[in-house]
DNA sequence: CTTGACCTTGACGCACGGTCAGGGCTGCAC
DNA sequence: GTGCAGCCCTGACCGTGCGTCAAGGTCAAG
């Protein structure tokens, strides 16, 4: 007769193990010697075996209790079962890898690698770190919400990014990091910012289907604007003044025609 | 600003998650308003689709707060480490997936194909399923014991069980599956068992080298004979008359030189 | 005022044991 | 006899990553 740790080393399993498959049921309690110790024959050796087996390969411990009573076609319908469950973990862990492999530094977290190359572009050509990383989770926020349009809204972004006038305004407003929201340079801020909506809604026209940036998606974007450069509120405001609302998705302001798509797109820097 | 719920959703998890992830210190806590409801800002969706990515791609969550905060020389070396669990989850399952496939019947569970195989011919051979099973079960543990000398123990299994004086012995042992231990075959059972045995001694000669089958378990299979076929008890009593000892390693009492490994093997008849 | 949809904290549950804590038995050496 | 090492016992908490229920408080609409 075998005491608990011969069986469990016969077995290769720890002594807490087959107390556990006990207390669960999958195991019968053997009969116990005068000093309550717990003592075991062979066909419990077999079993725990058994049991061990089914585990090892993966089937969930509950499903293990019917097997080991269960007749040849149920039994193998349940390892058809388990083996698919055990595909599918596969497939997914696989994925998972992929995922992770595409995790390479700091900014291509949560980002498709178009947005990445955008930042190092926005590196490449002097903008302000704060700028960039306001950019920067504004686009995780998008594309989470709406993966399959990023790409699109993207090429535009690269575009707009080498057109120099553009340029030149994003960089300025990079430098508005720390300013008071009474900085001299605002109101020609502004008014730089309209003339370039102007131009941009001439020179594409107008569309009515843009990407579908929901109205609680803009105002979430506009508001981390806000947060990260203190002073946009007063651009905003300015901006207001001269008849154009939002920052994110600017428009005109209420009976004014309502912005194209690429304007939309256009107008977004942060 | 928003509530939990927005929060969750713009980032695709539960609120549970959400709330999870605050209690373990992952998402700091935000502010929260006049009657204590957590208003978030969009730092915090950026933040918590940062954690889902991680999480995503199979980081513990553990390991996640440090990442989130970690450089990318670290985030590499982390990810590489995450990769390599990965690889390992994967390669664990695609073993259990052959395993599991291995698991067609009753028999097979926890044995070679050898031993299978060896089990079928003693069905065909109209050996009692009393026999096979106890067979089934004692190399179950030998098995589990010796993985890598099954093979070669199977061979001579296989050649002794065409061996047609030895099968008639093993016919004759099934049918005392409930004999009583004064059943009037057993003298003549156990001169043929003798008869057997020294005759295979001394056709194969003697081998001081045989599998390294432990007294323990020798014993452990003993009993589990005499378990099945509980008048195996007087058949071996009448055996130690003549001067033999045990069954599985069956051998001359004390003084009398040694069994070779393959009488030991041969005369395992369970 | 009611209703239903939201929010709060707290706690249990899952699978599979690991790891104490607190105590008893056994056999061997001194 | 006594001390020690090495077994055994039960009971209970720990960890993962949340799901789910309980028992409320809050908010906006009808």
């Amino acid at each position: 007769m075998l005491t608990i740790s011969q069986l469990a080393s016969y077995a290769g399993v720890t002594i807490r193990a087959v107390r556990h498959y006990h207390s669960v049921g999958l195991l019968p309690e053997p009969q116990r010697d005068h000093s309550g110790y717990r003592r075991y024959d062979a066909a419990a050796v077999v079993t725990l075996i058994k049991i061990r087996t089914l585990a090892d390969a993966g089937a969930p411990l509950s499903r293990t209790h019917e097997l080991l009573a269960a007749g040849e076609d149920e039994f193998a319908a349940a390892v058809e079962d388990i083996d698919r469950r055990l595909r599918d973990k596969i497939r997914d862990l696989q994925r998972h890898r992929k995922q992770i492999a595409q995790l390479a530094a700091g900014d291509s977290l949560a980002l498709p690698p178009e947005v990445v190359a955008y930042l190092e572009r926005m590196r490449e050509l002097g903008f302000s770190e704060r700028l960039i990383e306001i950019e920067r989770d504004s686009w995780i926020l998008i594309a989470a919400q709406l993966p399959d349009h990023v790409a699109a809204m993207m090429a535009i972004k690269h575009a707009q990014i080498e057109h120099p006038t553009l340029r030149r305004l994003y960089l300025d407003i990079g430098d508005l990091a720390d300013c008071t929201p009474t900085d001299p340079r605002m109101p020609a801020l502004a008014d730089r910012v309209e003339a370039f909506i102007k131009a941009a809604g001439a020179e594409f026209g107008e569309v009515d289907e843009g990407p579908p940036i929901s109205a609680e998606l803009t105002a979430l974007l506009d508001a981390a604007f806000v947060e990260t450069f203190p002073c946009a509120t007063r651009l905003i405001e300015l901006l207001e003044e001269r008849g154009w609302t939002g920052w994110t998705n600017i428009r005109r302001t209420d009976h004014a025609r309502t912005s194209t798509a690429c304007t939309e797109v256009e107008s977004r820097t942060a």
